[in-house]
DNA sequence: TCCGCGATCGTCT
DNA sequence: GACGATCGCGGAC
């Protein structure tokens, strides 16, 4: 196994980490790492390779039209996540940005796998090409075992949270790019999904 | 390799 | 009653 101890003792990003601009969060969220502890105490994690910004006056973000049960937590404080149903299978994973009432977060898109692989695959009814475990929102939902019932909402900045960002590695700005969003209708044009260049677990090039 | 389509269900019109 | 911030399979070329 790999050199797992220095991340394993890590703390989970502080709060404000979530309070600058949605955007920049979403590109300083790559190389950081999404922790999943089981029930049973396993760990599952992997870095994030990446993401989405949905913004408010957004019309591609669920809070465009004001609250609602679904997206309640996504006008809650930051730094805590937001998971919903996806096209009635799928769990997807954001998190939280700005102050409490303000309906802003960051879709994570694809994680590169650390801790837990076996399990994952397992997860994703055993597949056994590593790539494709977690290299969409939907695969790193399963991969990790998302539920809105215990997911949706919680603080993954607890370092006793069964979810917890930690801090993985820098990424430059040259190391990042920028291009449209995913799976979307309305602006579709606008530049804000980030991915880490040259990443062999990026959803699409 | 690419494209079209069905699965599946909560949410909102 | 329609439609997704998706995924994976099957058929055509």
């Amino acid at each position: 196994m790999s050199t797992t101890a220095s991340f394993q003792a890590a703390k989970p990003l502080p709060r404000e980490f979530y309070l600058e601009p949605t955007l920049t969060v979403a590109r300083r969220l790559l190389g950081q790492i999404v922790v999943r502890t089981l029930p049973g105490g396993e760990r599952l994690s992997g870095i994030i390779v990446e993401t989405e910004g949905y913004l408010a006056g957004d019309p591609a973000c669920h809070a465009y039209r004001g609250k609602t049960l679904r997206n309640a937590s996504m006008f809650g404080p930051p730094g805590h996540a937001y998971v919903y149903l996806s096209y009635g299978m799928h769990m997807m994973l954001n998190l939280v940005c700005q102050e409490e009432g303000v309906a802003e977060a960051v879709l994570v898109r694809a994680l590169e796998p650390l801790e837990g692989v076996e399990t994952m695959r397992s997860l994703r009814g055993g597949i056994t090409n590593t790539i494709q475990l977690t290299n969409g929102p939907g695969k790193l939902g399963a991969a990790i075992a998302l539920t809105r019932q215990e997911d949706d909402g919680v603080d993954v900045t607890d370092p006793k949270g069964r979810l917890q960002i930690i801090p993985g590695q820098i990424v430059s700005d040259a190391d990042i790019v920028d291009s449209q969003r995913i799976g979307i209708t309305q602006g579709a044009d606008l530049p804000w999904r980030y991915y880490i260049r040259g990443n062999a677990y990026v959803s699409r090039k």
